[in-house]
DNA sequence: GGTCTTAAGTTGACTGTGTCAACTAAGGTT
DNA sequence: AACCTTAGTTGACACAGTCAACTTAAGACC
């Protein structure tokens, strides 16, 4: 049984994204899901950096650079040189880039609530709980050797 | 804090990916994953055609016809006319195929192991019961009307 | 028998996601 | 100065997922 949580995880997620997909395009936001990911990060953390956003959704620099990219061209975000460290960046959302987050935010929230629809708050922490400890697990284990 | 339930899922979708890859790279495998998962289906499901396979992954028919034909090239799996339904088709493990799934299912059963490492069998069973009540959730749902 | 519809599979084109390697530029070290 | 590290950029590529148009085969119906 335990080998199955493999195809579990697939399927979920699957359906997931789909969800998402399906009820931003349905309110019109057509942007894909990691720029929204990314949206919440640079609304998160303060003086977010696009490695802080790297670091937080274990995903690759090029990637974040090329999200950027399209946040900041279609005004969603900027982008300052940091003052005390021109290496890095300072991200922030625009005006328009919170009013988006805010409507995403609120889509989130509906779609969460329907995904959870017959769970009780104690499965879902519990959910929630043991996808960390897996997570750890898998980053300890020694097929995934992250030097950090 | 329901709301993060969405990152919690991309994160660990992103580490067992990683760990799989890593994993089946590491023994010489080095098929992607979505062929993997074909492999597992024609295996499970006597006389499976293709359809069975974009059902059970809920994914797409072209993408289904695609991991075929490289499998079919590879040698893993033998495509035949079903003699009943010519418009169907009844796909079969070859002996190569049969072995390397064999190989795919020990590794598998040693990832799981991994990733499950400190938790009780019954917070696995919770765990995959959970997601099952919530892909349901999914399907049901207003956003994602599947006609079927 | 001849249309009409549905089902299974194929193909092409395209978006999104993830990864790798080579590179620039800035900062720190000695 | 020479050297190393870090943040970010760029190019190239593989994989994953989606959509629409198409072929072929079966079944339904007059």
């Amino acid at each position: 049984m335990k080998e199955n949580i493999g195809e579990s995880l697939h399927k979920l997620m699957h359906h997931y994204r789909h969800q998402v997909r399906e009820t931003a395009a349905k309110s019109g936001i057509l942007i894909p899901v990691s720029h929204i990911r990314s949206l919440k990060c640079i609304n998160k953390i303060t003086n977010c950096s696009a490695k802080d956003i790297a670091d937080r959704l274990s995903l690759d620099k090029s990637q974040i650079t090329r999200v950027l990219k399209e946040l900041v061209s279609s005004g969603y975000v900027e982008k300052i040189r940091s003052p005390d460290n021109h290496r890095s960046q300072l991200l922030s959302l625009t005006k328009r880039g919170s009013e988006l987050l805010t409507r995403i935010t609120m889509l989130d929230r509906v779609a969460a609530q329907n995904m959870t629809q017959n769970l009780t708050d104690q499965q879902i922490e519990d959910f929630i709980h043991i996808s960390e400890i897996m997570v750890n697990n898998l980053n300890q284990s020694p097929f995934c050797d992250n030097h950090g």
